[in-house]
DNA sequence: CGTGTACAATTGAGGACGCAACCAACTGTA
DNA sequence: TACAGTTGGTTGCGTCCTCAATTGTACACG
């Protein structure tokens, strides 16, 4: 997860005036762009669809029907999985890439100007490891060593 | 705003933890609470309707939505604005301040065993001090001197 | 080799909320 | 007084998402 991401999170209003933009320039929600990214860093550009829920802060549900609309355009693509029939790898397409690719830098400004002037890098570092760690918090699955009881 | 609400926000799962239980036990959505803090918060336990909703980060209309619930069930009651006719006051009730108070306990204490362990009260401090500075980040109407610009 | 439990994914139903459109009332200008 | 522009509030509609239930597969255990 970005920096950013978790502060998005945080400020409902920014997360929409970023999803408007991005919508209006390349046709992406904010949540389809952060699932284009998450495939993107993932290897083999590929993921299965529980773990991009988890990392979408999603249900599978969710990821279902956010993967339908990105499928329907060819961004991403179905893929069988060989050692485990149950799952399906959601595989970035290279229009996916491509259209990531077109929408980044874009974001990645409005992003900048957003927060330009609110807060330094070291805050923006500062907070977003302090909300990382918070990350999962009430979710039923979290053991992983959070340093929790 | 409270320290944890901003907090909050940035955790979806957290907060639909916290919200499952206020409704079991007092039948409150999260949202519910905070409108019902809000108002005890205000003057005269009442609140504009468009004042609410800023303070909730909701529009107008889901604040509407919001009361809607909360009139039908007697907690929060419509009152009129002597000076000007096309407001209407969001008015806590006893019954609402009654509600509240009983939820509130269990609440914070949901809370506190969410975030303890995870986070020192000087973090909780600075991460909230930084996130309120960020809030109302891509409102339209923010104007109101951040250091902006 | 069946049988029970766990897990990935999908589907149907319903909730919460924003946007756009609307009405009513306030304000300033002439 | 007449009119335009702004603001508070509500409603219709669409979108996104969760929850609960379901299907198909994996894996342990007798």
């Amino acid at each position: 997860m970005r920096a950013w991401t978790a502060l998005l999170r945080a400020n409902a209003s920014a997360a929409r005036v970023l999803s408007a933009g991005l919508e209006a320039e390349h046709g992406l929600t904010l949540n389809d762009y952060e699932a284009l990214q998450a495939l993107a860093d993932a290897e083999g550009r590929r993921l299965k669809r529980v773990d991009l829920a988890r990392r979408l802060v999603l249900t599978p549900s969710g990821v279902t029907r956010l993967l339908e609309g990105l499928e329907s355009v060819g961004l991403v693509e179905r893929a069988a999985c060989e050692s485990d029939l149950r799952v399906t790898y959601a595989q970035l397409t290279d229009a996916g890439a491509d259209r990531l690719e077109a929408a980044s830098c874009g974001h990645e400004g409005s992003i900048r100007a957003l927060f330009e002037g609110r807060l330094s890098d070291g805050e923006l570092v500062a907070l977003a490891e302090a909300l990382e760690r918070l990350s999962g918090l009430g979710d039923p699955t979290e053991d992983e060593g959070n340093g929790f009881g």
